[in-house]
Order: C-alpha cells, then sequence, then structure tokens
DNA sequence: GGAAAGCGTAACCTACTGGTTACGCGTCAG
DNA sequence: CTGACGCGTAACCAGTAGGTTACGCTTTCC
C-alpha cells in the first residue's frame, strides 16, 4: 500500500479527491499523460485501498476511503516525536565505544563527522 | 521522499531505527540480501533526509531523523478524518447528475454499484 | 607498517514500473 | 437501432529499481 504512494501522479490524484469525488474522465484530462495511463493509476490506487470507486452509469466515481488513510497515519505515528528514549540510549552507547577504543589509544580525539544535515 | 518508504526493507529499517542508533554493518546482518544491497537502501534513506548519518571511526552510525517524518506527517494530515464537507458535495454532486438523467429517462431505476469495499 | 574490519561504490543483470497505441465492452442519446 | 461517449484492458517498450559480485578506501589492532 505504501508503495502507492510513492508515484507523483497517484499522490496529485489523492490530492484532487480530497476536494471531491471526481470521475476517471475528470482526473484523467488534468494530466499530461495519456487516459489509460491515468486509468491504471487508479487501478493501483483502487487496489492499495486507498480509493474506493462507484459505478454511476458509464461514468466511474472515484473517492478518498478514510480507513487506508487511517493505517498509513498508523503506521507513521510512531516516528514523529521520538520519545527521548532513543536519545539516552544512543548517548549511552557512543560512551561505551568511546571509552573501550580510548582505552588504548590515549592521544586520538574524539571525532565525528555529521553528514546528510 | 514518499518513494523511500515505498521498499518494505528501507520500512523494517526504520522500524529498526526507531529503538536505537545502528551501524551499517548491525542492520545489514538482520536481512537476508547482501550486504551492498543494504548499504543502498542506507543511500536512498540518506538522500530522502529521513535519516542522518555519524560517522564514528570506522564504522557508520544511523539514526532517524524527526524532521521527515514530521513533513510526511503533515502531507497525511489532510487525508485523515475527512472534514465533511466532501460528502456534502458529493451528495449534492450525484443528485445534479441523476436529476438530469432522470429528466428523459422516467422509468430507469437509480442503481449505482460499490466496489473494492 | 601490515593485516583485518567496516562501508561504500562500480559494473552488471533481471524484473518491475509507467508510458504509449489499439481495442473492446457497457451506457447514453437521438 | 445505431453512433458516440466513458472507461478499462492488452500488448508493447524504454527507463528505473533492486539484487549480485568484485573492488577500493579509511580506520583499527598488534
Amino acid at each position: 500500500m505504501a508503495g502507492a504512494i510513492a508515484d507523483p501522479v497517484r499522490r496529485e490524484i489523492l490530492v484532487m479527491l480530497r476536494d471531491r469525488r471526481l470521475s476517471a474522465g475528470e482526473i484523467a484530462e488534468r494530466f499530461d499523460i495519456s487516459r489509460p495511463a491515468v486509468s491504471r493509476h487508479l487501478r493501483v490506487l483502487r487496489n492499495s485501498g486507498l480509493v474506493r470507486d462507484e459505478l454511476v452509469g458509464r461514468r466511474r466515481l472515484y473517492a478518498l476511503d478514510a480507513g487506508a488513510f487511517a493505517e498509513l497515519a498508523e503506521w507513521l505515528a510512531p516516528f514523529v516525536q521520538p520519545s527521548g528514549w532513543e536519545r539516552r540510549l544512543d548517548a549511552l552507547e557512543t560512551e561505551i565505544y568511546r571509552t573501550r577504543r580510548e582505552h588504548r589509544a590515549r592521544g586520538a580525539a574524539g571525532q565525528a563527522k555529521e553528514n546528510t544535515a
């Protein structure tokens, strides 16, 4: 399911559906890609459960399915605002590593370069 | 960035890092795939900003970056608990479509099959 | 100083993804 | 009934993602 929101086109479709329910054609005409391409994106969204579809005459209306998004949010929740526990454990672990190292090499200063800030 | 959480291996790495900070090797040995493969997953996570890395001696420690997750959560937020607005608009739109249709065809009953429940 | 440890990168191959055009099927309009 | 509309599917193709093995660089240990 997480793979469904990986594609930018699909994410934009989801944003569009946030406002109102839309037919396949209405969705497709807002993109520069062909209609079948959009149709397949819609199928992926359908299979992922992020979207529900309803046949109305010869049109097919798409709407968001809140349930799937709730699942996503549920997965994401533990990652936002780390509980503070980990930071302490990290510090402890680093300390262990450093003391073990400095047990021998006395002259080497403790250096650690931060990346990907 | 959303593409980074599409892969199941990367998601599992993130879960692992939720508890404590880990070195590349510690991460790699928990998977059946080769170490270089894990290394590239880590690069993807690094480039996506979901993970920060710090060089400690000859090891490279990885830790979650809360900022990126906050962004994700921010994007996801508008999708959980729809505001109620859309449902009303949907109902209205459906009504318009039906009345226009039934203006001519009197006998046809309003039918709409739900899919992908 | 030299061997080993810890990681990343390069080159390569396969599998999937996402795009296209051509087509088929059901529904509405006249 | 027949033509147009709306939409999905099939077949095909190029680009990317993710796996592997081989290799190189930096840091630690003796």
